[in-house]
DNA sequence: TATGAATGAGGCTTCATTCAT
DNA sequence: AATGAATGAAGCCTCATTCAT
């Protein structure tokens, strides 16, 4: 063991000055950062390097902070998988469940939903990596997607009821309200493609088609301008 | 992956005797067992080995058909990227462009292909690893996805010109016909959740919202049976 | 994922020839190697790369035959603590259990050992890191240690109810016949004293010590030369 | 030893408060820990954060006292390996170097010893990693372990001219009489059996053969009892 | 004195790739 | 075409040491 009788090592200049930051700050960093790392290139080829260095730290200081790299990885899904509230929702007086408000609680929510980053790289995360951790995923389904699901099934079921919504299938399949938003979300991972133009015009159309399953029954001839037909490559 | 947060799939035992085969067979087979193992955990954390048991031979067979893991991806997406003939959706002789049509053609074709795991695993492995061959991605978009769009748009304006179809936003944003089914294939990919019931309920529900839009102006006070409300988790 | 489209390594050139060995030559070989490296550094700070490299391959190419450096450990315990037969020690027909075949059946017999420097290897090995798989410890004990010890034993009573034997502790202590032995194999140890000098003048006490204890009444006068009192070091 | 083959040993849980203790105490309070840990674990495998938690206190707390690992490890050697007074072994009035007294000043003193945790931790210490210091090792044995035979040579070889004592090889090999002792302390630390039980079984069997070889002339046929013939298991 | 975040060298392990057989 | 031992780069993780607080 003479081999460990020499110092193990500090002996280059030290970098211009070590931040030392509170754990807290430096842990939402380092997920931040994780989170996009994860998003861009996948568990598998992010390295702990990349994350340190773009939270601006040594491999080593992460691990002050987290014991490995899945622990990371754990932590940001629960960071992100958490529940979130329903508010405004699920309360809905009688007689306010009108086609606007549908729009306005549901699907435009969903659009600026899809305008943060964080969303759109926590889904590519999930569709990737989110096979290796399958409990939190159900966890994520049964706490978060289907009592969402459920609160829009109510909610339309409530209007067709009042007679402010027309009686449509998406009362009954509350998840075709959603397919367009996915859809839209799914052709920005896959092209890269998120020109706020054509997430714009996506909304539009989406809207358009709530409206004329949920609307009044009014005469249908106009047109309806530009519902992006084939989704025109942006730039 | 160097590690896997949850164990891997378990790996089938290769077969008994590892044989000789026609290089055109093996190569099949490899791309076969690439496609799953890609899809499953990820280019980068699948390894040669991994796919060389699984067809049967052993790291250095593989090495014999292809130069490279890169190699094998790129082969992998060649064949899974082609185009597809998009007959029977163009030709569209006057008049014959009713819901029923579009329903089997568009609707049911697409369910039918989602029957097919290697659909699924295709789009999971887009999903996962697509970025990192952006210009293959282009170069499909341009070659199938824009087409097919392009076609069944054609389709539907052909048939509200013809007066067989009810005028709607889908004949603007074709994409919206996909949409249901896209979110179909995201929910079995993200929940593993692919039984046969819940993606019928889910075709139904589809084939309900189109037949809602692009057919006669019923009466509207059926009620639709299972259009799987919350889509019940299965089992 | 673009920083893995780059294939991984050789560029350099080869070493002068790769030599390639039948699997059981090179795990004896490893197997060698190791247990001089855990003997003299400790299991700690032996590094796989010390292994491969006395042992003439690179690291990566040790991990095609062991695991981890764990199971390395373990099969050099499993070689090394292997039962050793008992013949020629149990085996006496009566009235032939005199002072001289003591001497040449147990005491020699340990010094041909001591001998050994893997005998000396095995020691020190068990004595710094045996601490770390009790079980296997425990498992040579019942096995190797206490038959041994046994066997000692009968034969001992065997020689002094045969009347060939004096009676003494060493008959009911057996374990007091390898002390001195023992305390050879530490000086060893401890001083890296191995001169065979020392050790033989060691040996020649210890002789006479049996002798003293088993051997016949004779009238005790003799001086027994050089029992090498202070153990003079050696050179 | 980045990973321990068998777990280590629980660490006790650091004292609830952490005080500011003068420099003395803190330094004792570190060495004794880490000699327990170096014993057990062995140096390499020992970390900082290890002793600095079983002290009550950090690492930063550590290096307020010592400058490095290695530092620690030389002041334990320092404090272990200092020469010890020889008392009562070499001032021996004529006549006065019986039997009885040999026991009590030789055997029963080093069996004193070995019931000190501390001794044996102090020998493994030196058995894994004395090695690292040879040279210390080497003024120990001139500065402690060469004189104190000597001391037990001269004290024997008075014996046996005044007549007290039988003449025996013990008087020219003067490391006979504490092999067994060292015996019992190999025995502890290989099989981790420090049952007081088979320790005092032992002393008295390592008695009784130093009776043997050096008290009077006595007719041989008493039964000794229980020497430990086996040195059956503890439990 | 003491804490604990941060650094960075170094060790373990994996795996794409090569190549002798 | 196929095998599997061997290579070596690279990634994960540990831990002695430093230092701002």
């Amino acid at each position: 063991m003479t081999k460990q009788l020499a110092p193990r090592s500090p002996r280059c200049p030290a970098p211009a000055v070590r931040q030392r930051l509170p754990p807290d700050i430096r842990i939402q960093q380092i997920l931040d950062v994780a989170l996009e790392a994860f998003a861009r290139d996948g568990y598998a080829a992010t390295r702990i390097d990349d994350i340190a260095q773009r939270a601006g730290l040594s491999k080593g200081g992460v691990y002050a902070h987290f014991k490995s790299k899945e622990e990371i990885f754990e932590a940001l899904l629960s960071r992100t998988l958490a529940p979130k509230s329903l508010d405004g929702l699920i309360l809905a007086p009688a007689g306010s469940v009108t086609v606007p408000r549908v729009v306005e609680r549901i699907v435009d929510r969903m659009y600026v939903d899809l305008c943060d980053p964080r969303t759109v790289l926590t889904l590519r995360m999930l569709l990737a990596d989110g096979i290796r951790v399958p409990e939190r995923v159900g966890q994520w389904r049964r706490m978060v997607i289907e009592p969402y699901l459920k609160a829009i099934e109510t909610l339309l079921r409530q209007g067709v009821a009042d007679g402010t919504l027309r009686k449509s299938i998406l009362a009954e399949a509350p998840w075709l309200v959603l397919a367009p938003a996915v859809f839209a979300a799914m052709w920005q991972l896959v092209f890269e493609d998120a020109t706020p133009a054509s997430l714009d015009a996506q909304r539009r159309a989406h809207i358009a088609l709530v409206k004329e399953l949920l609307g009044p029954e009014v005469p249908r001839e106009t047109t309806h301008g530009d519902g992006t037909g084939t989704l025109a490559r942006a730039r």
